[in-house]
DNA sequence: ACGAATGTCAATCATTTGTTTGAAACATTT
DNA sequence: AAATGTTTCAAACAAATGATTGACATTCGT
């Protein structure tokens, strides 16, 4: 077809497979899965609506493929950083910054660099708090295992935290991190356009201070 | 219709809007706007289909009263909050563990008690991330005013903070308190199934605290 | 008791959805 | 070059969606 490619990304390249995965995980990200169809991906991806099912088998075929490609390395980065923290502090409990930082660089950084990064961050935000059971089970399943390793190495960091405190502690880091990759532009909005939402490295820098300091509070008083 | 309500909650009882009303509120919170169809609702609900639209003109506009009911009691609870606050501490900066009180008590306590409140919360919790423009143009509007006025008075509270590290450190609360509304169940599976997410009252006992904490830090080292 | 306003109902509308089909085009192997 | 496997395509499918219609019932003011 001659029907050029509206958007600023590069026009169709690569095979049809690649072409319907770079456009999913853009379109996922911009309006999440259950508010693009089909027809939406295969028509700016330029490829006929069978491909879909041809490929992938079907739209949630698609959503796994797209999200396993991008979550597999914040897995990866994760073990190796969580293995780092059992390595550097043995037996003793680790600190308290290095185990958020093995759950929050991996986040910012390890999906994808440039604009990738941010099509992965926001869909994973958006996904979060989906409510299809198909979306929920693709994302439990995929961070189940490092997720269960964080919590229980958090919990040894610390050790006089009782545990329903540390639970709503663990509610805040994940509703920060996760808010910090949705980002929806609120806060922007709120407090003035000249921010750039988007610098992980900013987030990191400033957010991992941030929660440090509450999570090594005292326990609140009964 | 003899047709009983297999749901927990009192069998369809009320006018036939408050029946719609009472419904869709649990079931957009439990699905989210995008995934409950209005047959789903009037099912529910015993009512016929065309009633939505005679009593609220459309979907979107049923979603509007619905969430207004709710949110409108949160945005009056935190006026009063950030004016005490003023009042309290006049010209000098007001405390933060005041301010965050008066974002987050309202949040997790005004819109109603009881599982009303809890559905509200949740779907509060799932409009934040939805992609759907109708859904965050009802979410904006009804909270602009007042989030404004607390992102101001967080700002007055924190003269010393670079405006840039404010921006993050507010991404953080705001993240927290969405995640904590929403209660998706995640941190509740990973931490032990022992703990009462819906708890408000701990919720505010430890957050509160905990993002106190954060928001006292000294800035972050350049 | 009458009539107008309000509310309810089954049936239907036009779209959109994910998925499937069977044939055509292409590529690779024999 | 024939045969085989792979990919693409227009067309159609059944199901679900939000919205609307016009007839019927109910309520209420007078």
């Amino acid at each position: 077809m001659a029907e050029a490619n509206t958007h600023a990304d590069i026009p169709a390249s690569g095979s049809t497979k690649e072409r319907i995965l770079h456009t999913a995980a853009r379109l996922f990200s911009e309006r999440g899965f259950d508010n693009v169809s089909l027809r939406d991906i295969t028509t700016e991806a330029d490829v006929n609506i069978a491909a879909v099912n041809y490929h992938f088998g079907s739209k949630v075929g698609l959503l796994t493929v797209v999200f396993d490609h991008y979550a597999a390395p914040v897995n990866a980065a994760r073990e190796t950083l969580l293995d780092e923290c059992d390595r550097k502090h043995g037996e003793a409990p680790p600190a308290v910054a290095d185990v958020l930082w093995a759950l929050l660089y991996p986040a910012f950084h390890a999906p994808a660099t440039g604009e990738d990064g941010r099509y992965f961050r926001q869909m994973l935000g958006r996904m979060s708090s989906s409510a299809n059971p198909d979306v929920r089970r693709i994302l439990f399943n995929t961070f189940d295992n490092v997720a269960e390793r964080f919590v229980d190495m958090m919990s040894r960091a610390c050790p006089d935290l009782p545990k329903e405190e540390l639970f709503w502690r663990l509610t805040c880091v994940y509703g920060a991190m996760m808010y910090a990759q949705a980002d929806n532009g609120r806060i922007r909005t709120l407090a003035g356009e000249t921010f750039d939402s988007t610098n992980m490295d900013d987030a990191l820098k400033y957010m991992i201070p941030f929660l440090t300091a509450g999570f090594t509070q005292p326990p609140a008083a009964r």
